[in-house]
RNA sequence: GCGGGCGUGGCGGAAUGGUAGACGCGACAGACUCAAAAUCUGUUUUCGCAAGGAGUGCCGGUUCGAGUCCGGCCGCCCGUACCA
């Protein structure tokens, strides 16, 4: 066996597998299957190091389950429509399409050699007509089945990108993408029903019990389901229409502290007025100026304006309170309108203090007496309080209690009604963009708003448009823009908005089963490939992309394309962390930062200290150490001191960033992948090192130079401690199979290590040096699939590693003999003793007591009490 | 503010309530070498020559026994927020 030549022997693998089929997903009725899935890649050009962790992550479990004889499919597809393909196109000229598939094509050629066993046949692209048209029937039919409506709203419009974002989309009242400030504009737009779903979404999230618990909550706290009272003021003064304004509060039970009702600037009520009182309007125009830019929000300060209408408290018709316009009330949530209670809300209590008004309390603590209030009292809902101004249950109740109380009463009264209220707003897709899936309506004169024939579909994206003028080329391509009715055949107008590229990321999992179907999907693939067994992604999509999912798995079922199992698609899910590297960082002549590759710096450890430089600079002279000073001194610009911080996230701008493919040349792509799996949890971020790549380069050069060395073995040497190889394999069978089933990657491989250094000391008989070795190579297999082939077939395995059967630990060589017993005296460990693993308690107890160390510390006090825990630990108590 | 998570050697991190620090990195020493690199063999929580102490952010509790469970602090990270 030769020198360990990565290159030659990754090439010659892929080749096998690719030749062999090896990772083809066939439906076998007489295996259980196993879908893994690891979120697909937006084509960005380039594959970094986070795509290495995730699709190895992911390669590792598909691998395993192959082995343990799971029919599985490990599919891989593109992300492909998108705003950077345009902006790509604006500023470089070119088209969408070729940069995509251009992109597509740089990254998959990154990506094979990276040894993944995937099935590529079953590769696509969102852009792909043949995805996206199918994406387009499935709108068909959810329109039909009512999934889909047409509003007019107040969207997110963001300037930059020239389009409309989703809720979900602007984070800090900026643009997800674009980062610039959202503005409010209406338009006609298009949108999914999620909220018809709300209250499933939230409960079913009980049942995904293989879900990250920090996920379930952050997807609970989205939804944001909550339970309160509705119920309408009469109004005195207000005009003509606005007899009534209906309000929605979750804390009924404090109607009896109400000083006010507040109406967003968004009411229909303040809408009226402003248009016919211009103090009111500028007012409101003053509203709706703040409020989006970060800084706005955290020192926005509460403003309202009396509108002189008054509306009457429910209870007492005698008590009037005032209506004002305030900014911090939302016309998205609830009603748009609230009543104030600020003895019991801090927003309330400082509108109120602001604005002079009273503020009565409705509930003291638990046997206090009432006084002025200087803030807010807003004990726990579980919390128990005394009531002063209840006036439904018992006078001492739990806020749960109470706000029961008072819907039922409430409700008896006639003058409200118990309101389950969710934050989940439906689902706005329409963008006004090019490089997306169009929607498939046609706007005619006479029919209104219909759907294109399905036979008509895919409604493909015209090829010749430009991007010189900003905006949606759609709105501008005439020949595209223009077509008949497929209802009455008149002239007609197509639809110009493109879906929100969310929506084709809600159901690719389910299209893999079945890639290349006329149909959206294909009952008995999607049958037999459903669920996802495994997801694995960032966390960043906790909420979007998979609430997402979760809805549209739904509205596939409702449509009739997936089966009622598959509602939720994905059965477990895994959030990995990220890989992170040090920053490098100079400062030039102006005080402004200046950042290096970390091939552009040499690090050296000199006594205690790390110092790092820049450029190719030769260690200093083992003399110089003890002037490391003068010796830094003495270097010129290249060899400048670097500052180093700390672990952050990769990224291009601070340069950071090491290229997947660098590491693959220089050392082979089972490095990269055994490092990206190694030391850190998966769950965790990974700090990437170059010394930690070249160490694991090393370690891989140990194992092949092991098999090297079993392999000149002669047939018929003896050796000792057979029996000792064969335990240690056993025990990281054990080991590295939980650790795999478990997501603890960096547990296995620690066990690898293990038995490696182990076998590497050992001089076992030929037969048992070969059976370990050819153990530990498919042991490796899932993490280091190459080399573990080429010790396979050099071991004399047969076929190839890739499919064969997944070890089994006997169970004998599980147990030891002989066990060590560690001796605690009152719980510390004071000496340890060897003894037969099914002894009786009792003996051990002897063999304890009697022992030189424990006799000496017992000193001849008597023993109170003694445990012995079979096989673990002995506590002698005194 | 609210919700969640996490605090263990120089570093990344192990540890079903049962020998704290597996495994890796780094460091140190030795072998080989004219020398270095590579490789191999050891050592490496801390105080102590040793015997023996101490030790998992801090304080307290439960237990024969606590890194692990409970209560209270401190610190860091993530998510989220005028949600009525």
């Amino acid at each position: 066996m030769s020198r360990y030549e990565p290159k030659t022997i990754e090439a010659k693998w892929q080749a096998a597998w690719d030749s062999a089929e090896t990772f083809k997903a066939r439906r076998d009725p007489s295996k259980p299957k196993y879908y893994v899935l690891e979120m697909f890649p937006y084509p960005s050009g380039r594959i970094h190091m986070g795509h290495v962790r995730n699709y190895t992550m992911g390669d590792v479990v598909a691998r395993y389950k192959a082995a343990q004889g799971f029919s599985v499919l490990h599919p891989m597809g593109w992300d492909a429509f998108g705003m950077p393909a345009e902006n790509a196109a604006m500023e470089r000229g070119g088209h969408p399409k070729e940069w995509t598939y251009g992109n597509i094509a740089e990254m998959r050629k990154q990506m094979k050699p990276l040894g993944l066993s995937i099935d590529w046949s079953r590769e696509f692209a969102t852009c792909d007509p043949e995805y996206y048209g199918q994406q387009q029937a499935m709108f068909i039919d959810m329109m039909a089945k009512g999934l889909v409506y047409r509003k007019n709203a107040v969207v997110n419009w963001d300037p930059v990108d020239m389009t409309v974002l989703a809720n979900e989309q602007v984070i800090d009242g900026k643009g997800w993408r674009s980062n610039a400030a959202v503005e409010r504009r209406e338009l006609t737009q298009w949108f999914f029903k999620i909220s018809d779903y709300s209250a499933e979404l939230l409960s079913a999230l009980d049942g995904l019990k293989d879900w990250p618990e920090k996920v379930r909550l952050m997807q609970a706290n989205w939804i944001g389901q909550s339970r309160g009272l509705q119920f309408a003021f009469s109004t005195t003064g207000a005009p003509d229409g606005f007899d009534r304004i209906e309000v929605y509060t979750t804390r009924p039970d404090t109607l009896l502290g109400a000083s006010f009702a507040a109406i967003s600037p968004d009411h229909p009520l303040a809408k009226h007025l402003e248009r016919h009182d211009s103090a009111v309007a500028a007012f409101t125009a003053e509203c709706r100026k703040g409020g989006t830019t970060a800084e706005a929000m955290e020192t926005a300060t509460k403003i309202g304006m009396d509108t002189g209408i008054r509306v009457l408290h429910p209870f007492d018709n005698t008590v009037e309170l005032p209506v004002y316009i305030a900014n911090f009330v939302l016309m998205d949530y609830g009603t748009g309108a609230i009543f104030g209670c600020p003895a019991h809300d801090a927003r309330d209590f400082e509108f109120a203090t602001k604005y002079g008004l009273p503020i009565p309390a409705v509930f003291l603590p638990e046997g206090a007496e009432e006084v002025a209030l200087d803030e807010a009292y807003v004990p726990m809902k579980s919390e128990r309080v005394q009531y002063i101004r209840g006036f439904a249950g018992n006078d001492l109740q739990t806020g749960e209690d109470a706000v029961a109380a008072a819907i039922a009463e409430c409700e008896a009264r006639g003058i409200g009604r118990g309101v389950t209220n969710y934050r989940l707003r439906d689902w706005g897709i329409s963008r006004q963009r090019y490089w997306g899936c169009p929607i498939p309506v046609i706007h005619c004169a006479v029919c209104g708003v219909v759907a294109e024939k399905k036979e008509n579909l895919p409604v493909k994206l015209p090829d010749d448009v430009t991007f010189d003028i900003p905006g949606n080329p759609l709105d501008r391509h005439p020949t595209w823009r223009n077509c008949t009715c497929p209802n009455c055949g008149a002239d007609a107008r197509r639809e110009t908005d493109t879906m929100d590229t969310f929506v084709d990321s809600s159901w690719y999992y389910a299209r893999f089963t079945a890639p290349h179907a006329t149909t959206p999907t294909i009952a008995e693939d999607a049958d037999y490939w459903m669920n996802v067994d495994q997801y694995i992604g960032g966390i960043e999509h906790a909420i979007l992309h998979l609430l997402y999912s979760r809805f549209f798995a739904r509205a596939m079922h409702a449509t009739g394309h997936l089966p009622a199992k598959a509602i939720e698609p994905f059965n477990a899910l895994f959030t990995q962390g990220m890989v992170t590297h040090e920053i490098y960082k100079t400062t030039d002549a102006n005080g402004r930062p200046v950042y290096h590759l970390p091939e552009d710096v040499t690090s050296f450890s000199l006594a205690d200290r790390r110092i790092t430089v820049l450029g190719d600079v030769p260690p200093p002279d083992p003399d110089m150490i003890a002037d490391i000073d003068a010796w830094l001194q003495g270097l010129n610009d290249e060899g400048a001191l670097v500052e180093v911080i700390p672990s952050a996230k990769m990224s291009k701008s601070k340069k950071n960033v090491v290229d997947p493919m660098n590491i693959i040349e220089a050392f082979g792509a089972d490095t990269a992948r055994w490092f990206v799996m190694s030391d850190s949890p998966p769950e965790r971020d990974v700090e990437w090192t170059a010394s930690g790549a070249e160490a694991t380069f090393k370690h891989l050069s140990r194992v092949w130079a092991l098999c090297s060395r079993i392999g000149d073995m002669p047939a018929d040497h003896q050796g000792v401690g057979d029996q000792d190889i064969a335990k240690a394999t056993a025990r990281a069978v054990e080991d590295v199979t939980r650790s795999i089933e478990t997501f603890a990657f960096n547990k296995a491989i620690a066990a690898l290590y293990g038995l490696t250094n182990t076998l590497a000391k050992a001089n076992g008989s030929t037969h048992a040096m070969k059976h370990a070795i050819r153990t530990l190579a498919q042991l490796m297999c899932p993490m280091t699939p190459h080399i573990a082939e080429s010790i396979w077939t050099y071991q004399g395995g047969a076929g190839l590693c890739a499919t064969a059967p997944w070890p089994k630990a006997d169970p004998a060589l599980l147990v030891d003999d002989t066990v060590t017993l560690p001796i605690q005296i009152n719980g510390k460990r004071r000496a340890e003793i060897s003894v037969p693993k099914d002894m009786p308690a009792s003996e051990v107890e002897k063999i304890a007591l009697a022992d030189e160390a424990v006799v000496k510390f017992l000193a001849g006090a008597p023993v109170k009490k003694i445990i012995v825990v079979p096989g673990r630990i002995i506590n002698v108590v005194i």
